[in-house]
DNA sequence: ACAGTATTTCATGATTTAAGCAAATAATAA
DNA sequence: TTATTATTTGCTTAAATCATGAAATACTGT
């Protein structure tokens, strides 16, 4: 594989590995109802501030979020395109486990 | 959040970090030409065969490949429904980062 | 300038995860 | 049975990630 493919194979999985955590999926979920400020974000999921920061900033860097100052609150929205499709896809795999899992005993 | 909606974030965060490691996103892309045996696979991509076998089992405990013995080989394919939407989405941000940088120049 | 609020950054241990290689398992054929 | 090929599993060590709490920064109003 070319040296160039494989920085985008690794900058492709850098977005995945992103998404890919409890509180920032979360995050994101929250998120996908409008944008809102840090200290939101953390009191609805019940989490640290410094924490829902450190997660917000590193969904910032992969492109999948961005940041509005507006006084003393920074306000965040995802700007990943069709976000719909992409969580959308997942769920279904999830549900499908969840739904053969439950049928296992019958 | 109800215990059992962390369960499902924590689920769904499980599949997206699946996804995200660069060995595991580069075995996605192989599969998505169609299914093929392990060996192959790890020639394709110049890999170790047991690195590439952890990450095929790793991918199947998330319902994101199955695999099909046939002989002495054993086939993995993708069974992610709609794995064109998902891998779209993340082709896009990145795409759309890489423009934004070259860019920055001018 | 000072106080108060919102957010970010830094430092720390603890836990997870990955890579590489060797041994174990499974199917086939001589 | 022995040999051969394909794949999985176990082990060890190095590296990445996480949670937590404290300190630093940035903005606003007094």
């Amino acid at each position: 594989m070319l040296p160039r493919d494989k920085e985008k194979l690794q900058m492709k999985a850098d977005v995945f590995k992103a998404i890919g955590h409890p509180a920032r999926l979360g995050i994101l979920e929250l998120l996908r109802l409008g944008e809102m400020p840090v200290g939101l974000i953390a009191s609805k999921l019940g989490a640290d501030v410094g924490g829902v920061s450190k997660h917000l900033s590193l969904l910032r860097k992969q492109g999948i979020v961005a940041d509005r100052k507006e006084g003393l609150k920074i306000f965040y929205k995802i700007t990943l395109p069709n976000s719909f499709d992409l969580f959308g896809c997942v769920d279904s795999v999830v549900r499908k486990r969840l739904t053969d899992s439950t049928d296992h005993g019958r």
